[in-house]
Formats: structure tokens, sequence, C-alpha cells
DNA sequence: ATAATTTCTGTAACAGGTTACAGAATGTCT
DNA sequence: AGACATTCTGTAACCTGTTACAGAAATTAT
């Protein structure tokens, strides 16, 4: 490995001089510079990023830690987070937290550990007192913790309102809904959104609203067992679209017609709605911008400015398709 | 910011116990060492990776470069690379590529910068003597370059013969192929698959092969095109999963039935073959496995030990679900 | 010509760990 | 008791950049 010194010593100067150069900073003659700068060519030479680092406590590097990355959600916000922050210099470290506290804060811990200049996370176990202790730059995504907490996420109980109230704008009678886990936030104000449509509605009863925890094969057990005991359902809400592929698949199974017979409607609007059949109506939510703002904020952070808003909730949009279409 | 000296500060110690202590090597004095342990304790003190990186040139971290994480086939790859080497006190750097060679040395050179102990990476574009001169522990997953390079892959060439005679089997009489792109290895291999078993016979022709890039909408059309032109098709074998839904997207469009009228198969098993209607039969990949066994690969680099093999070469498995099942 | 600036360069300390080496204390063996 | 091995601890150099500070050289102002 060559380092600064072997360059400063063929190119006759000091480390520092070198350094200057590199950094582009400080007083250099043009000669001096361009003999510097052939000597980093000769010597393919490359600054030590680790050495650069302990000096001056930053790592161009940012964490990611998600759920799980197998989940069809996570892989697009991961990479609209690192088209942005690449542009600026910055790395990604990545890490699957399967919603568990105590590997959040071992790779809190590891990250603060490696001078990661600031994490985002999707997270719901972690409460404003544990993340602050961290002292470091912290963005959530997808689910807020604390207004004191910067965070970016959509509306999700305008979502479930809006997908509640196009089922029952296309004529569905008794609409049922699959809510994901217990203790995840973004659940339960999508159920909220239901709970607004349906809630007063002479016809409305809790024995319609069964959990799935956001998974396909749960969702679709959960679904199997709802349509025999209610067969009078025409139109389920389910929490996200992986669990609309559950019910999809389980309406198949029980030779109910989509939409025909049974309305469905998904949330999230990830890639694979166009591709089953019929396609699946969903929410959409500008899972791009999403990601690209929580990085923005990220930065911002890390650069030490200050943010207008800590919180920003992005506004979801109905995606009509095959699956919920009656009329 | 405690450190280290901090430590051995309020434990009267000097800096070599308290690090002997840490990294339990060296003598200490068990009542010494207890001492020292609840001074950490109490300060709450973490080592500074960075700087014991810089001294040990190593960090702990390997990189993971895909060509994009957004492809559906590539988060459980990095998942169960992260299973394993978490396990071992690694982390992951995660970069896209977009299969560009530019980016790929660009993130390599980052990488190295940052004293990543080892990557594993998805490529076809970087041949064997440019990964050499990165002077790192380096391991290729999916599509292997050159012999010398550890890699693990599955035997494409394989899968596609078993995808192929699956189709003959259910009495297809016409059997197309959507291939993958061009200078990718594994498209080719599935490729030769194909032609390995439906080549020599008598109504093989080469218009019976189309490109189709590994991307749904692509394989849509030029599936549109192909079925139009030659009505006679009843079978396809789609180079990849994605594309084979496109292939079903297009039947659908068609009018055709699947698989009465049109036989389908994919590659890869990803989660969603399950989820379409009919269900899509396809050839399985131990995706778990080679992933654990790239990362396996790459930790006995690091650790400097030999490889038993360089390559390794994973079978596939057929999953003939409904898409395909004429009999 | 002298003073005041500005440009240019080098020395050495610093970031926060690890470890070679030396020396002291303790234990074991003739 | 003396020779030797073993245990324990500290000092200081090292990893590789960055930068404060000082001093020299060149330029500009008076």
């Amino acid at each position: 490995m060559t380092t600064i010194r072997d360059v400063a010593k063929k190119a006759n100067v000091s480390v520092a001089t070198v350094s200057r150069v590199l950094n582009e900073n400080g007083y250099v003659n043009e000669d001096t510079r361009k003999r510097v700068q052939e000597v980093i060519q000769e010597l393919n030479y490359k600054p030590n990023a680790v050495a650069r680092s302990l000096f001056k406590k930053e790592s161009k590097t940012i964490g990611f830690i998600v759920p799980d990355i197998t989940n069809p959600f996570f892989p697009a916000l991961v990479r609209s987070v690192e088209d942005y922050i690449n542009q600026k210099g910055f790395t990604i470290i990545l890490s699957n937290s399967d919603e568990n506290p105590e590997k959040e804060k071992h790779y809190l811990d590891i990250m603060k550990q490696k001078y990661v200049d600031g994490v985002i996370m999707v997270t719901n176990t972690l409460d404003h007192e544990q993340i602050s202790t961290y002292s470091m730059p912290i963005v959530l995504l997808d689910r807020p913790i604390h207004a004191d907490v910067p965070s970016v996420f959509v509306d999700n109980r305008l979502g479930g309102r809006l997908a509640t109230e196009h089922l029952l704008k296309q004529g569905c009678q008794r609409i049922a809904h699959i809510k994901g886990p217990e203790k995840v936030i973004n659940a339960d104000d999508r159920y909220q959104g239901y709970l607004d449509v349906v809630g007063k509605l002479p016809w409305f009863s809790k024995q319609y609203i069964v959990s799935g925890n956001y998974d396909k094969n749960t969702a679709m057990e959960v679904t199997k067992k709802l349509l025999q005991n209610h067969p009078e359902i025409d139109g389920i809400f389910a929490g996200n679209d992986m669990m609309a592929l559950g019910v999809l698949k389980a309406a198949e199974q029980l030779g109910i017609k989509v939409p025909e017979q049974l309305a469905i409607i998904g949330f999230d609007d990830i890639d694979l709605t166009e591709m089953t059949s019929p396609e699946l109506s969903s929410v959409a939510q500008p899972v791009y911008e999403v990601g690209k703002k929580a990085a923005e904020m990220l930065i911002h952070l890390i650069e030490g400015k200050n943010l207008e808003k800590k919180q920003y909730i992005f506004d979801v949009e109905l995606m009509e398709r095959k699956s919920s279409k009656r009329l």
C-alpha cells in the first residue's frame, strides 16, 4: 500500500503539501501541485479512508437498518436512498433487524463504533429516548415514533380511507380488513382509516377484522377461515400487498371470483401488483420520493444544517386495477 | 466519546492493560481485569472501530456489489450472506452497480480505501485481470468469470435442460425461449441447455429464440410479437421468472390459455411464482445455500485459509406448477 | 528601501486504538 | 540461595491521514 509519505518522498515535498493537493485546500504552488499529482497518478495512490475517518471523526458511510430486505417493499427504499447519498460521496452499511430491538441496538452500537455519519432506520420497537442516547443523526423511515425524531412516512390513515371508500363505491356491502402486525404503527393507521369509513355503518362488526402479519401465507390462511365463516363478505382491504396476494390466493382456492364476488385491494403498490391475475388494486406510496427525502434529511443533519420540518408525510394514491373493479 | 485512555486513567492502569482486557490476550491479573471491566461498564466505553481498523488493516466489513437490489433475486442472496457473516462479526456495505463496469470499479476502489476485508459481487463486466489488481479477497456470485476467481453459482445449463425437457414431456410441440441479456453468462448457459434439448429436433428454428433482458415488460412485448408471428408455439421457457411473468401477461392479453394452449416455465423460483395465477413453474436455485457458501468462502479467504475448491456449482431443481402442467 | 501582505512549505502533534519490548514481581526447581 | 520460568504491567512506537503553527519566499503598498 502506498501512503501519503511515499508520495511526499517521491515528489520531494512534505506530507502536508500532498494532503493540500488531495483536499484542494490551503496554498499550493501550481508547479508543485502538478508534480504531486503526477506522482499520485504514477503510484496509483489512493488515500486511506480509515486514517482520514479517524482524524475527521466521519466515515462517509451511513447505516441503513431494515426489518428484512427480503420483504419486497424495502429494496426500492434502499435503492432510492443509495442513489441519493451516493452522489454525495457516501456508502451504505445495510443491516436486517427482524424487528428485533436487541438486534437494532446491536447494529446501532456497531455503526456508532464504525463512525457512521448517520443512520436511516425502519423501526417501531425503539422509543424516542433510546434513539437519542446514540447522539448521532438518525432518520426514521416508514414508521414515525415521536414528533421530535426526524421521520418520513406516508399518510397511512388516509390510504386506509381511500382503499375502503373505493370498495364501498364499487358497491361492496360487507368489507373486511386484514390487518398488519400488532405493534406496527402504520398497520394501525391503515386500520383506523378503514374504521373511519365503515366503523359506523349498520352492518359493521369486529368480526370482519383479522390479523395477518404482513405476510402472504398467514394472510391466505386467515382469509380462508374468514370467508368460510362469513360468506357475505364481498370486499377485502388488505393491510399490504403481500397479504392481498394471500387473499387473492385464498379466493382462488375457494372458487370465489375476483372481482365479481369479491373485490380486493392492497397497500404499497409493490411491483408485482401488475403481474397478478387479476391485477391487484392498491394504495401507492411514493417510495422513491420517501427514500430520497429521508436521505436528504439525513445528509442535512450530517452537514449540521437545521431541518425545516422534522416530519414529512407524503400523500398516497389509489391505484384502481381489476381486482376491485366491479363497475 | 470515552477513549481507552479515559478508561486506563480511571482504572489506574496503562492503555496496554485495557487493550489486553478488551481483546482477551496477553497476561492480565484477575483483579486488574475485573477493575478494568467495571470501569468499562461504568463509562459505557465502546472501543473505536476506526482506530482499530487503522492499525490492524481490517475493518470487519465486507462489500457486496449487486447489479440492482430492486431485482427480486438479490435480496434473498444479501440476506443469506448477512446471516452468515454477521455471526462472524462482520457487517455489509451494499452497492448497486447497474451492471456498469465503471460503477463496479468505483465501488471496489472505495471499498478498498475503506479497508473492507473482502468483497462478494455479481458481475460479468470485469475480467480476471481487473479483479486481481484489487489484491483483496473477492468472491463472485451467480456468474463465474474465470476458473481462478473464487465463485459460486448454479448449473444453469442443466437448469435450461430440465426446463425444456419438462415442456417436451408435457407434450409441447414447438418450444420457444426468451433469452436473458447478451453478455450475461448464466443467460447464455440457460440458452445452451435449451439448445441441448431441442436444437436437433426437426421443427427447431432460431426464430423461436428472442431476447428479453431479464425484465418483465420487455419480455411481455417480445413475447406478444413472437406469439403473433408464430401461433404454433405451445411452450415457452423464459430465462428467468420476471420474464416468465411477462410471458404470462402476454398470453393473457392475447387470450391464450395457460397451460392448455401454452405451457410456461421460468427460472430462479423467486417467491412470487406461487402468487401468480396459474402458479408459475420454474427452476429453483438454492439461493440461501449459494449465498451462504459465498460468504463461507469469503470468510475463509479473509482468515487466510486455503479454499478446497475455487468454484462451487449447485444443482437446480425443477418446480412443476400449474403454468406448465398439461397432463 | 522598508513594511505589510500574501503565497508557499515543512515540522510535529493529533485522532484512538494495538503491540513489541523491557523490566518488575512472583513462583518453581535444583 | 541462586537460576530460571512465568505472570503482570507500562512506555513508546506504530497505523495513515489532517492541520495548527511557524517560518521562508514572493508580492504589493507606502
